[in-house]
DNA sequence: CAATAGATCATCT
DNA sequence: GATGATCTATTGC
C-alpha cells in the first residue's frame, strides 16, 4: 500500500474540534478498501447535548470516555451503523463522527457492498454509506485505530485542503453549532451542506 | 428537481 | 414505549 505512515496515539489525545479538522485529507482504511476522508464532524464533552456521551457513562457510550485512537461504532435508526473516533485524553469524553470519504483503494469490493451506489460519488458519502462499502460494523467497535485491520494513515500524497465549517447534520440539541467540517469542493461529501 | 414515507432495533425513559 | 449523529425509493411538481 502506498500510503504514509499509521497515525499515532498522540494525534487523538486532543481536542475533539482539532482532531475532526485535521483528519480531512488522512486515509482511512479497514482490510483492501480505503478513502480519503473528506466530511467530519465533533462531538464535545461538556455541555454538548447532541453527543452520546453527554448523559454520561454507559455500556453504549464507554468507549468514548476511554483511550483516544479507537472506534467508536453504534447502531442506529435500526438499520445503519456510524463509525467515530474517540479524541481528547482518557477519561475525557469527545470523538469524530467520520461522516464521508472518498475511495481511492479497493473500489470493486465497496461497490459490490453498495449496490445502490450508481456513481463513485455516491459510495461513501455519508455516515451509513461510509460504514457498509468500508465493511465496518459493531465488530469494530472499540478498535484500536493504530495498529490492526482499521487504521488511519497520512497520504501518499499529503495536499492542503481549504475546510468548510458548518453545523451538524440531522441533530436536534445544539444545532446551530459549528463542528462539521467539510473538505471545501469535494464532490464526496455528503449532500446536506 | 423537492418532499416524504418506510424500513427496523438498540438504547434509554 | 419513543426516539434516533440515516438511506432509499417513490411520489408529485
Amino acid at each position: 500500500m502506498a500510503f504514509g505512515k499509521i497515525l499515532k496515539r498522540e494525534f487523538y489525545e486532543r481536542p475533539a474540534v482539532d482532531v475532526a479538522k485535521d483528519l480531512l485529507g488522512k486515509v482511512l482504511i479497514h482490510g483492501a478498501a480505503a478513502g480519503l476522508i473528506v466530511e467530519t464532524e465533533a462531538y464535545l464533552g461538556g455541555d454538548d447535548l447532541a453527543a452520546h456521551s453527554a448523559r454520561g457513562i454507559t455500556n453504549r457510550t464507554r468507549v468514548i470516555f476511554g483511550p483516544p485512537g479507537h472506534a467508536y461504532v453504534y447502531f442506529i435508526y435500526g438499520m445503519y451503523e456510524c463509525l467515530n473516533i474517540v479524541a481528547e485524553p482518557e477519561g475525557q469524553p469527545g470523538c469524530v463522527l467520520v461522516r464521508a470519504v472518498e475511495p481511492v483503494a479497493g473500489i470493486e469490493l465497496m461497490q459490490r457492498r453498495r449496490p445502490a451506489a450508481r456513481r463513485l460519488e455516491d459510495l461513501a458519502s455519508g455516515p451509513g454509506k461510509l460504514t457498509l462499502a468500508m465493511g465496518i460494523t459493531r465488530a469494530q467497535n472499540g478498535a484500536d485505530l493504530t495498529r490492526g485491520t482499521l487504521v488511519v494513515r497520512e497520504p501518499a500524497d499529503p495536499r492542503r485542503v481549504e475546510i468548510d465549517v458548518t453545523p451538524r447534520i440531522g441533530i436536534r440539541e445544539c444545532a446551530d453549532w459549528p463542528l462539521r467540517f467539510v473538505v471545501r469542493g469535494s464532490r464526496f461529501a455528503s449532500k446536506a451542506t
